[in-house]
RNA sequence: GCCCCCGUAGCUCAGUGGAUAGAGCACAGGUUUCCUAAACCUGGUGUCGCAGGUUCGAUUCCUGCCGGGGGCGCCA
């Protein structure tokens, strides 16, 4: 790749310099590229003079004088190279550059801007919700946003696994289970009601109706105990089907699936705790069990065993670490929604009491969504049941608009969800734009086809005949992909690839303007054509990051959907 | 009260300590005998919330304040 050349020639005349400039030939940093924020600046910039200007105590400028004289003599892709600014180097180079990009591009195929594996692994944990209702729209955030940084690290070369963790077996779930209890006893004619604290949604009902459905009326007169249990899994079991039926429509595939449940039957959570006390890091207070949290920063002490015996959510989150510890990642990233940002210290804390590195650990934590249906707040109770369910917001916008939109925007800014906004099939939606690239691309291809041009193997097509400056600015966004994936996985910032892709489909556009590609020109069709080929696999590789799909066709506005 | 996030163009938002701070939308005008006009081109606006500090250099880092959002249970 272009950047690495230009780095090493640029070390290269670092340390040429050196001596001249009194720098310690063994404190030569890596100099950093950067594309340069406007034209005029060259084709890459580096401040490495700036960097190490301030060590050697000399002006800035003078330092990158002495290194730029060095660059010129042993550069062969460079054409000029300038000092600038307050002592910025731009290199200038020859536009074959570009046109090597184009090559590496087709000949690296699907592989372009994926990294190499870097023999790293990394879990992600995301989407998370307990099994007490189906997926409703403040979990589709965490979804999208978990969902694309594992594929943006998968891209950067990390061996990613997508878990999936819930708690099955402690209050909260058992207050559903008697709520679904009640509406089947209900629906078999017996008196029943919901407990208080309980589920009244309408989702509670169907489920009730589901397990009637399958086991009809065998557990109605069993005891009540013994169908409880009985009703509770079925209910577990089924929520779960239809959560991961939703999760499949937006294009989240979760790899391993961890309950609480486990945790509880495998011991775990006693030797958590267990484990806790030996390293000193609890006591007993009231009949409870504490954790010392307060050791790590947090504002109080945790409990882990309420008084009653039975276990907190945070003792399952002191096992839960410690499960995942010990699967051998080299990086745990835990997302979570900011209603969770409360609980980073104690978690945190317990893995570092439990003997986890906190380096392994990352918590990302995420703003709520707001949402909103024609610039009215949409409200929401938790307590009737009365909330948009991802299902329905699918329904509404589709999974593609819907993902988008979640993932464009920085984890840590709120984010308004208009849904007729995000509905709309317009340039409100910077989706369709994208897409619509890919999509003209395709048809560009078709027609190539319908009309016998066949492509000639890209080595053997004249490449260089790309001069428009609408080719090269298109090759100069394409060239960018690799750096996008490296710096967005760095980041944990997976938002910057919609920001990307609106770049390429903006260049592709232009240069579709500007540039006919079908022509009697046969040499200058087959350039084209293969600059679009390109373009377009960058696109889709964007695009699947992003967790949208790449349309090899488009309809009009108006003529329905996707 | 304590903790977290945000405050950048009329609106929605980008912006790894660097050069003259950027996109989209909205608004006005223009472009198609031709590969998808869901496109392209041309128009312009900023006390980067305020005040200090660190730095050769701050929208970016630190402190305080103001404004908005969210969280603080033997609930999740």
């Amino acid at each position: 790749m272009i950047q690495q050349t230009l780095i090493q020639i640029l070390k290269n005349a670092v340390s040429a310099a050196a001596p001249e400039l009194g720098l310690d030939p063994g404190r030569v940093p890596d100099p950093e590229l950067s594309a340069p924020s406007r034209k005029g600046f060259g084709d890459w910039s580096t401040n490495v003079a700036l960097v190490v200007a301030p060590h050697l105590g000399r002006p800035p400028r003078e330092v990158a004088q002495a290194i730029a004289a060095r660059v010129v003599a042993n550069a062969r892709p460079i054409t000029r190279v300038e000092v600038a600014g307050p002592g910025f180097i731009n290199l200038f180079l020859g536009r074959a550059w570009l046109h090597d990009v184009l090559r590496e591009i087709l000949e690296s195929g699907i592989g372009f801007g994926r990294g190499e594996p870097r023999g790293e692994r990394v879990q992600v944990e995301y989407v998370s919700a307990n099994p007490t209702g189906p997926l409703h729209v403040g979990t589709a955030r965490n979804a999208a946003l978990g969902d694309s940084l594992a594929n943006v690290l998968e891209a950067a070369g990390f061996a990613v696994e997508r878990e999936y963790y819930f708690n099955d077996a402690n209050r909260q779930v058992r207050l559903y289970g008697e709520s679904v209890d009640a509406r089947y006893l209900e629906r078999f004619g017996r008196p029943a009601e919901i407990p208080e604290g309980g589920y009244h949604g309408a989702q509670v009902t169907e489920v009730a109706e589901q397990i009637a459905a399958e086991v009809g009326d065998s557990l109605v007169d069993v005891d009540s105990g013994v169908r409880r249990e009985r009703i509770l899994a079925l209910a577990v079991e089924r929520t779960m089907a239809g959560i991961r039926a939703t999760l499949d429509r937006f294009g989240v595939h979760i790899d391993t699936w961890r309950s609480e449940a486990e945790l509880r039957r495998s011991g775990a959570i006693d030797a958590a705790v267990a484990e806790l006390g030996r390293r000193g890091y609890t006591y007993e207070s009231e009949g409870a069990v504490f954790f010392r949290s307060t050791e790590f920063g947090d504002e109080k002490d945790r409990v882990l065993i309420r008084s009653t015996g039975e276990p907190t959510y945070f003792a399952a989150d002191c096992a839960y670490v410690l499960d995942k510890a010990g699967r051998g990642f080299d990086h745990l990233i835990y997302v979570w929604g900011a209603d969770h940002h409360g609980t980073v210290k104690r978690v945190m804390g317990a893995a570092q009491a439990l003997g986890v590195d906190p380096a392994r650990v990352e918590i990302l934590i995420h703003q709520l969504v707001t949402l909103y249906r024609g610039g009215e707040p949409v409200r929401m109770s938790r307590r009737a049941g009365d909330y948009v369910m991802l299902d329905e917001l699918l329904d509404e916008v589709g999974p593609d608009a819907a993902r988008y939109t979640l993932v464009s925007r920085s984890p840590d800014s709120a984010l308004d969800f208009d849904i007729e906004a995000v509905a709309r099939q317009t340039m409100d939606n910077p989706v369709y734009y994208v897409q619509y690239a890919h999509a003209r691309i395709a048809s560009i291809l078709r027609v190539a086809g319908e009309r016998g041009i066949e492509l000639v193997p890209w080595r053997e097509a004249s490449l260089d005949s790309l001069q428009e400056q609408a080719e090269l600015d298109l090759l100069r966004t394409l060239a960018e992909l690799p750096e996008v994936v490296t710096l967005a996985a760095a980041a944990r910032a997976p938002h910057r690839l919609p920001r990307y892709a609106e770049a390429v489909a903006a260049a592709f556009h232009r240069f579709y303007a500007e540039c006919r590609i079908i022509t009697e020109d046969v040499a200058r069709t087959q350039a084209r054509l293969w600059l679009s080929v390109a373009a377009k696999q960058v696109l889709a590789t964007t695009l699947e990051v992003i967790g949208v799909a790449a349309p090899e066709s488009m309809e009009r506005i108006g003529d329905g959907d996707r």
